[in-house]
DNA sequence: GTCGCCAAAGTACACGTTTACCTGCGTTTA
DNA sequence: TAAACGCAGGTAAACGTGTACTTTGGCGAC
């Protein structure tokens, strides 16, 4: 049905290693004549290389695999969105799996990646600890983007973000603006993820001699729901005049709990977010908030990992991005 | 490197055949001894199917192409998630592109689906004009949402939102609430889509004997910058206790708009949306709208193509979504 | 006149599967 | 007892490319 590199040989009357020559510009040994019949041949029938024969033969399929745990939630369809760009730009292309957040599904992407033959994979922060055994057998490099990994032999390198700067940067921020109650809310208690964060929070309280106070803390998961919740209960139990919110999503669910509680922002409550979210901006009341530089990060990510691909001798560092507070209205 | 067919044919004992029957479970003609035997060693050394071979020769990759304008648009995102759910849970993997409402880089996209050798083809809303051309060239299935399309060849069916209906049933829920000064923001004028949404609002208006007012009308771009920006016009030069918006992040931006001016949302001025965005309960002022049951259609645009790739002479009609409004705070 | 060389193009195999068709061989059946 | 059949499995071609290697002339050098 559709054309192929055979059928513009047979029209052309040459040979079909000729044509293949032609068309990836290995053509320094081939006749101006025949090149020119070729590539106008190819143009008037509409020629397009079918990639999975080209796949199959040259073991490099051009396409780099993504694993998220949702992109739905803005921070990833952010993230998926800069690292299809930054891929495109270099002649990739990206297949996107959303894991759930659970271990078996992301694992069967995983597999499915092995089985299309990517690239180069893309593993973005999640709570559920990869497998890496898995990942050792693929034998696909892989760069992790704000995610705990152990030893894997294909690990090019990781790129992170300054959470303890991060959380110190917001929590002096609402310090400078002269609070002294600052709840902090973030996402499940246990992970490094979220202990750093509480580091900077702490330590931002410390060097302004503000005493740390437990009952501020609330740690469960980065949901819109739980910072509502949350809020909704720090207000029956405490008082406070700002929170600090280690993900945008939060920050939001915030929001809706004290105006329902008829808490005008920042008047009687200032919020801080953390992302920097390309919904933050757009907000009622628009969010100050930690920006992660979501989508430089993404592109980092992206190039240091097709870097490899081009050559797999280059070293790569870990790098790690520092974010920094951007103020608007709610603080 | 990775194990191949081949592989356990070796070991096996057997031929490459014999393997790959037992794989595609075209087992009924082997015996149970060999089966377990392939069985076992396919597992224990971690067999992965290439599909890029695969496809080659059966001609079928098992993969969908989806563009959409952008997926960075909330109302993008969920569709993009929704239609990837449903081709997964038929065994199907998406290949998503982003073509910025822009015709060539939308033919580029559908070229490389070409290229890529993808079975079906799903195209959201946009205000471009697909390239029938190259669709009738590609010879691939498609399914179109909410877009307006030429003839095409392999057009399986269209899935469309009655948008005249939602602007009616948005309207008058708007009258019912008492308002009789309406105004009403859209995409661009000129598209079908406007129209037809304006003729909704039109319709309501005079079944309630409401006089219709050029100077409420505001149509330029489905943005939420548009929705601040033609909000504090409106404000400015004409007065009106609600906003109907076309779309949920028309909708935002209006309410941005209305706090800056400090006015409140819903005793100053009401404010509806349509789409009903993942997004909109969760907002400050949880959004009222038209639910146009975003992931609901995603599905059934899926499945229709999946279905129509499973068995090419099923017939399939055009299918036409019924929105409904929902009513939360900001009415 | 032979040798070597260069340009231009062709040959043939590999990539990893699937599948139509064929081969033995043991068992049934007339 | 020979023809027919069914079972278990093998052979080989095909899918569309890329590429290492080979062939074919033509031409200049010795």
């Amino acid at each position: 049905m559709a054309v192929t590199i055979k059928d513009i040989a047979r029209l052309a009357g040459v040979s079909t290693a000729t044509v293949s020559k032609v068309l990836n510009r290995k053509d320094s040994v081939i006749g101006e004549e025949t090149r020119q019949k070729v590539l106008s041949l190819a143009r008037e029938l509409n020629y397009t290389p079918n990639s999975l024969a080209r796949s199959l033969v040259t073991r490099k399929s051009h396409v780099i695999g993504i694993i998220v745990p949702d992109i739905l939630n803005p921070y990833f369809t952010e993230l998926v969105r800069a690292c299809d760009d930054a891929a495109r730009l270099r002649g990739y292309t990206t297949l996107v799996c959303n894991s759930e957040g659970i271990a078996e599904i992301e694992t069967a992407h995983l597999a499915s990646f092995g089985g299309h033959r990517v690239d180069g994979i893309l593993l973005a922060a999640s709570d559920v600890i990869p497998d890496t055994e898995l990942l050792d057998a693929l034998c696909i490099p892989v760069v992790c983007m704000d995610r705990e990994i152990g030893p894997v032999a294909r690990l090019v390198t990781t790129v992170d973000t300054d959470y303890r700067s991060g959380a110190f940067q917001a929590t002096r921020h609402l310090i400078e603006k002269g609070h002294t109650r600052i709840a902090f809310l973030s996402g499940a208690p246990h992970r490094s993820n979220t202990q750093i964060r509480l580091s900077g929070y702490k330590d931002a309280l410390a060097q302004a001699g503000i005493a740390f106070d437990p009952e501020l803390i609330r740690c469960k998961e980065f949901q819109h729901r739980f910072g509502h919740q949350a809020t909704l209960d720090l207000l029956k139990r405490t008082d406070f005049t700002a929170i600090c919110c280690m993900n945008d999503m939060l920050a939001i669910g915030a929001m809706v709990a004290l105006r329902e509680r008829g808490r005008r922002v920042p008047e009687d409550c200032a919020v801080i977010g953390f992302d920097n979210i390309y919904l933050s901006p757009l907000l009622e009341h628009p969010l100050s908030t930690v920006d992660r530089r979501i989508a430089h990060s993404a592109r980092v990510a992206t190039t240091a990992l097709i870097d490899f691909l081009d050559d797999p001798n280059r070293k790569v560092e870990a790098i790690t991005i520092m974010p920094t507070v951007v103020s608007r209205t709610t603080t």
